[in-house]
DNA sequence: GAATTGTATATTGTATACAATATTAAACAA
DNA sequence: TTGTTTAATATTGTATACAATATACAATTC
């Protein structure tokens, strides 16, 4: 079987890799000529992508204006990462105890954590983490609305990811969960999730300040 | 100051009309060429707002099938509505009691809803009712989630809106809630909030498995 | 020099054209 | 009849064209 993707939703990766590398800078103008004979594409699926990423929050647009790159701010990390708080360990509470399946395999992504000092591969591991800690969560639309609240605070995090000690107290908090887990406490893990979900949040602050 | 609005959402709105009058069908294939022509527009925007409508899970679309519209499912509703109550009452927490205006301004729609016998009016006024009490929230993703929510439920509610008794139960809730705000227990409303985004989800079902 | 108008250029928004794929049904064989 | 192949048609996906708007910059006035 052949995967027939439109060409929407690879441009959609492909930008996206553009802003994590830093090559697009927040506020930056996305004129679409430039882009679409940057990536060899029409200006149709290419627009298509953009007005996409527009509804995740990652650009913006005003009409005749076109699109640019969404700014980053305070006020946007206060909205995104307590609500993202609510929205997982709402979901976790549906899950249920994972299989001892998956605490295994948390348990190895959360090692992977610890040893890695690659900080882009960090915060990809710590999406998987908590995308197969909630990977029983039968409520997909729920699931659906915390995959873009990751890709809008995976934004700060690839251009703020310096903070060393915010990554040790998480990868600890990782652990403590899955124990909680274990031993069959599901709420008092819910409940750490939202904690974990918060925790570096005034950190990312203070960079975004300077 | 003129208000320029981009076609592509004008054309959500008018689709939506569509849908809300149910001149378009569950399932039914959404053929750009004939919308197109029955708008008087062409193909580029109508697959815009499409799109659109996809992202907000109104619209389903398969790689070369083209658009079609959502089935409704058991399933959705008992996504949706749960997902719903969490999310308006962790909203109505965020934006603390409510000035004196809004909770008069919520007395008077609820009246409204009372009095009318019109389903559809109903549906409107109840959508009213529910953003005035979260319109302090500075949470606009939150807000922005609960929206994208209430057209998925509203899908619902137009197609089974036959029930009487779930309004009046609906109804009283509302009183209660805006006399807990009166004297400030702002958890006790929001529980109470949780609950009646719940109320009539049995019935509902029960009017869908028909 | 600062502000303002006019003109050229760039950019977006929408429509159309073309190419690739999917659907239909017509012809044929088992 | 039932199923299979093939051709015709319809539909989507992408590219391009055109029109409307925005931006930039030079000319003009004060």
């Amino acid at each position: 079987m052949i995967n027939r993707k439109p060409l929407r939703s690879q441009i959609i990766e492909v930008v996206w890799q553009l802003i994590v590398e830093g090559k697009l800078q927040p506020n930056e103008p996305l004129r679409e000529v430039h882009l679409s004979k940057l990536l060899n594409i029409s200006r149709t699926p290419l627009r298509e992508a953009l007005q996409r990423l527009e509804w995740e929050g990652i650009v913006t647009s005003a009409p005749g204006k076109g699109f640019r790159l969404a700014t980053l701010s305070e006020e946007e990390v206060r909205e995104i990462y307590p609500l993202r708080a609510k929205l997982e360990s709402y979901a976790l509470e549906l899950s249920g105890i994972p299989s001892s399946d998956v605490l295994e395999e948390l348990t190895s992504i959360n090692k992977k954590m610890l040893k890695t000092n690659s900080p882009k591969e960090l915060v990809v591991l710590d999406e998987r983490w908590h995308d197969l800690l909630l990977s029983n969560c039968t409520n997909r639309k729920l699931l659906e609305m915390i995959k873009v609240l990751h890709r809008q605070s995976q934004r700060y995090e690839y251009a703020y990811m310096n903070m060393d000690d915010k990554s040790k107290v998480s990868v600890e908090q990782h652990e403590q969960i899955i124990k909680y887990l274990q031993k069959g406490e599901l709420l008092l893990a819910s409940k750490l999730l939202a904690a974990n979900n918060v925790v570096g949040v005034e950190a990312l602050i203070e960079s975004l300040k300077k």
